[in-house]
DNA sequence: GCCCGTAGTTGAACGTGTTCAAATTCAGCT
DNA sequence: AGCTGAATTTGAACACGTTCAACTACGGGC
């Protein structure tokens, strides 16, 4: 199914089965009424399982969260990599990625607006920078790696080594955009995407320009230390539990 | 007491204490135990009303956040105006004001988590983008005004018109970076600090050079997109209300 | 001094997410 | 078949944020 599952938690097949349920059955209750117009009692009524049941296979209902966020990302990657068979210039890749993104996101743009308000708190273990959530994560980051890898733009190997998260940094605050966006068929996200991705293919290249080296090298150095911060709250996060 | 206060709630003199001691009681707990261990009921108890009573004030946990974002910036704004007085590079007055917030802000620390995750809710009435919590954005913004206006730097009217608004942004970025900053004393987000003013000292430059004037339009008119929409987003938590 | 309406105050009641001890199911073994 | 322990399932119980109908306090007009 997805390449990136974490180690199972069910032992059984039933089991399996019982945790998929509850799951298929919270989604489309998200998306259909809101998160939280959905109870935990009711996604277990409509599942048909007890609502301590639930419980069992996800441990707070932000775990379901952590479930989305997985199945966004396998959906996201699944139509992302043919769109990039045909797509060869990083302008056109990077636009095309970030466009499938929305897309695949739609149906659930009213459940969304929870998710930076979980994802955006330090001590949730859906902190995108925390460490459970780090799988999911990684094979984001992975994604914009294979936007860059297919071109043959000239960019120095240091940025080079770091663009895939920053532009993984740029897409979350896309997202972010999109989810307060309430214009209709968020054609405002999508012009931002076609004005934003532009000048980020801009700004590539001209941190690329030897005469910015100085410069460039600082902001990387910057980077290594948010980074470098990051880690450090994996810790904290992975010592508090 | 500040120059950006609400239209009151309160009628009458007893209303204002027992608001004021709900509010004090609530920072205090806050400040000593967190958040999500400060109950309604136990604010209530410790500040001798009924727990209904802090309903009557303060509708909701939330808007106690909303006093304490106007209760943060007026003690901000009183330790800048004294800073800013004997400072006149646009670089040392940026990393004055930058540092002066984290020390503010250092007794709530813990208590600060809970701010982006509430705060980065759309339709939480304390996205800071939203229209409640406007007098408190637009007063933080013009300390960054106060910021570039003492200053003679040389800077495009184009950009200098924008950059209140980039700065307050930017200095939410590293409030958000200090939220998750666990190192001793948070050393590590005043060494950011040291190294984000000195870049973004180098940036306005870079982008003021007449040389940068296509890419620099172009980023302002994204600003002014951006801005637009987040208006919009007023109106709709307006509407919703 | 009395009345009236508004401001302020109270706590029972509701629905929620979460916990947990107990009950049930099931696979593998003898 | 019968047994055993682990996996799974159950729902009562708890604490919390929030709502609301009822209550009290009080200032100003007569």
């Amino acid at each position: 199914m997805s390449a990136t599952r974490k180690k199972k938690t069910t032992k059984t097949v039933k089991g399996d089965q019982t945790k998929a349920l509850i799951l298929e059955t919270a989604l489309r209750m998200f998306r259909e009424r809101g998160y939280d117009e959905t109870t935990m009692r009711a996604i277990a009524e409509k599942a048909g399982v007890s609502f301590g049941n639930a419980y069992y296979y996800y441990s707070s209902k932000e775990y379901l969260i952590q479930a989305f966020y997985q199945r966004m990302h396998d959906e996201h990657l699944a139509v992302s990599l043919p769109a990039l068979e045909n797509t060869k210039t990083l302008k056109a890749r990077l636009l095309a990625v970030m466009r499938l993104k929305i897309d695949i996101l739609e149906p659930y743009h009213q459940f969304a607006g929870v998710l930076f308000k979980t994802a955006a708190h330090p001590q949730s273990p859906l902190n995108p920078f925390a460490d459970e959530s780090d799988p999911v994560r990684h094979a984001s980051i992975q994604l914009f790696e294979k936007v860059i890898e297919g071109t043959k733009a000239h960019i120095p190997k240091d940025l080079r080594a770091e663009l895939p998260y920053l532009l993984w940094v740029y897409h979350m605050g896309i997202v972010l955009f999109w989810i307060h966006d309430q214009s209709p068929k968020h054609r405002r996200t999508y012009r931002l995407i076609d004005h934003t991705v532009d000048l980020v293919d801009k700004l590539i290249h001209l941190a690329s320009n030897p005469f910015m080296r100085p410069l460039r090298k600082q902001a990387l150095r910057l980077m290594d230390e948010l980074r470098e911060a990051a880690e450090e709250i994996d810790e904290e996060t992975e010592r508090s539990k």
